[in-house]
DNA sequence: GAATACTTGACCATTCTACTCGGGAACTCT
DNA sequence: AGAGTTCCCGAGTAGAATGGTCAAGTATTC
C-alpha cells in the first residue's frame, strides 16, 4: 500500500464530501456537493481534485452528477467506506522495489526470497488492516485517536523498558 | 515515520551485516563486515551504502572499525536493534504535507487542526509500534510472518463480511 | 609507505508530485 | 435554443525527492 500526499488529500476531500453532504443515506439525496467548494474549503486545486475524483468515481466510491447544481456524493454511507479503499482507489499500487508486489516472485538476483521480504508483506498488511478498520464516518467524526496498541499476542520481545522509550518518542 | 526505499536498504543491509557477524554479542568480535561485501551480497551500490551506513553510525546503530580488515559492527546485539530505528535513522523524518509534524499545530489556513490530522498521526503510531515490534533478529531469523492482526480492542465497525473482504483483498 | 577501507562533498539522471491549461460533454435553467 | 454551470479528460510542467555516481580525501594496518 502506498502512501502519499495524493492519497491524503483524498481522505481529505472525502471527509468534506461526507461532512457537508446534507445527508448521504437517502438514495434521492438532492444535494451533491460541488467540487468547487471542496476545492476552495480544504484548499486544494481544482483540477487536481477532478483528478482525484475521477479516480474515485472510477473506484465505485463517489458518484457525480453534471450540470448546474451537480457535485459528488458518496456511494454509500460514510459509515462504510474505508479510509484503505479511498487511498487504494487514487494511489495505484506501487512496485515496492524489487520484491515484485504479491507473489513470491524472487527479489534477489539469485531468484531467492530476500530476508527483509516477510517484513515489507506484513507491514503492508498491518497499514491495511488499520485503514480497513477505520471507516469515513470515523474520521468525520473524530473517532480515530487511541487505536494504535502494540497488540502482540505472540511473543514480542518489547520489554517495559522499550515500550516505555516508544511512548516518549517523537 | 517516512517509509521509503532508503530505509528498505538500510535495514537489509543491517540484515546482511547481521546476519555475516561472527559473533555480534562479544565485544572484542575480531572480524568487523566491509561494506564492500554487503554490497556484493545485496547488490546494492557500495557509495549508496556508504550514506546509508553514515547515517546509521551517526544514530549510533553500527560501530565502524578502519584501515584493513576493518568495516561495520552492530552496536548491540541484533535482538535490541528494532526495525523503527533503522528507518528512523536513514530516512529523516518528513513532514506531513501541512499538518506539521509532531505538535499540534494547525494545519488548515484557519489554523485550526483539519478532521485527518488525527488519523495520520495514528497511523504513523500504528507503524511506529508495529515496527519497534520487530527486532533485527526477528528479520534474520524470519520470525514476522503472521503478527499483523486486525486487533481493535475498541469498539470496530468490521462486519464479517468486510473482514472477509479484507482476507481477500490483494 | 602502500594497501585497505571509511569519510565527505559535489554532482547528476530519473521519477514523482502537485499542480496548470485547454478543451469538451452533460445537464439545467430561462 | 442557448447560456451558464458543472463534471470529464488529456497533455504539459516546475520543482522536489530518489537513488544513485565520482572524486578527493583521511585513518589504520601490514
Amino acid at each position: 500500500m502506498r502512501l502519499s500526499t495524493k492519497g491524503r488529500y483524498a481522505v481529505m476531500a472525502m471527509a468534506d464530501l461526507a461532512g457537508n453532504a446534507t445527508d448521504a443515506q437517502i438514495p434521492g439525496d438532492p444535494k451533491p456537493v460541488a467540487l468547487a467548494d471542496i476545492a476552495a474549503r480544504q484548499d486544494i486545486s481544482l483540477s487536481y481534485l477532478e483528478q482525484l475524483f475521477a479516480k474515485l468515481r472510477r473506484g465505485g466510491l463517489v458518484t457525480s452528477v453534471r450540470g448546474p447544481g451537480g457535485g459528488y456524493r458518496l456511494s454509500r454511507p460514510s459509515g462504510e467506506l474505508r479510509i484503505a479503499d479511498i487511498i487504494l482507489a487514487v494511489d495505484e499500487p506501487i512496485a515496492a522495489t524489487r520484491c515484485k508486489t504479491g507473489s513470491t516472485k524472487g527479489c534477489t538476483k539469485t531468484g531467492a526470497r530476500c530476508v527483509t521480504h516477510d517484513l515489507w508483506e506484513e507491514l503492508g498488511q498491518q497499514i491495511h488492516v488499520f485503514l480497513s478498520s477505520v471507516s469515513l464516518a470515523d474520521v468525520v467524526e473524530r473517532r480515530v485517536l487511541g487505536r494504535a496498541k502494540p497488540c502482540n499476542d505472540l511473543g514480542n520481545e518489547l520489554s517495559a523498558e522499550m515500550a516505555g522509550e516508544i511512548a516518549a518518542a517523537e
